[in-house]
DNA sequence: CTGGACTCTGGACCGGACTCCAGGGCGAAA
DNA sequence: TTTCGCCCTGGAGTCCGGTCCAGAGTCCAG
């Protein structure tokens, strides 16, 4: 399978699947006589896993030491869930910021409607 | 006054004052024969009210232009609002991303736990 | 006058996850 | 055989808001 085929499967661009097999997504594929990558239909599906995982909010470091993890075997669903946990607080500590931030703005806008604007009044 | 004087009031770095100047925050400043910057008070206030701005979610540009349209006069807190409005949309969105990864993340515990893991169990 | 603190410039670097590029080689259809 | 689309490399560029650097010049208290 040549690498534009194994993009449009997982669907991904042809960079990203080189960039994934750099960083360590992907295991170094096989090369044909002509240097050209070929990879097996297993890649498709580690792409696959990789973006859902992206998708649960893993950094890309994070997947590749999960998959790692896998790969290495013995991982279990307990062993494993601490990764989960440490994307969750990551969540919400970047939602509780964003809650400051969005706070501080409405309340920026209610005082715009009050009267007491601090933000178009600015004096300076 | 000089860089460190003005950055050291305004509780910034004095290589962000800098940047600043470079981005169009502050105006250039004038200069003394040695060719130090020298800077008024007006300076601190401003890096002051960018900073707050940039505390209510506005990026850096949105704050030069802010500050742009205040230099320019005529603003009012009606014809700002529109500015605010938007960075409360964005942190809206990003707010929505972060609680669909989160209820994403939070199921693949709930199935990890109901013994259907989806995760630590990957197959390949 | 001297030493140490400050300032100047332009440019590189950070993280994160790609994306794009030039300048080639390879494979197959017409 | 030509042509077209795909593939290769490695290195640079993107966005964002700074931070850090070397190597030079300046300021001021003692």
């Amino acid at each position: 399978m040549k690498i534009g085929q194994v993009a449009s499967e997982a669907g991904v661009s042809v960079d990203t699947v080189r960039f994934y097999e750099r960083r360590g997504v992907l295991p170094a594929a096989e090369r044909r006589p002509s240097g050209y990558r070929d990879f097996d239909a297993a890649a498709v599906e580690r792409i696959r896993l990789a973006k859902s995982l992206q998708g649960l909010g893993l950094t890309l470091d994070e997947v590749v030491d999960a998959l790692a993890a896998h790969d290495a075997g013995g991982t279990t669903c307990e062993s494993e869930r601490w990764r989960l946990e440490a994307v969750v607080d990551r969540i919400d500590a970047k939602m509780a910021e964003l809650a400051r931030a969005r706070h501080a703005a409405v309340a920026s806008l209610a005082d715009c409607r009050a009267g007491r604007c601090r933000f178009a009044g600015m004096r300076t």
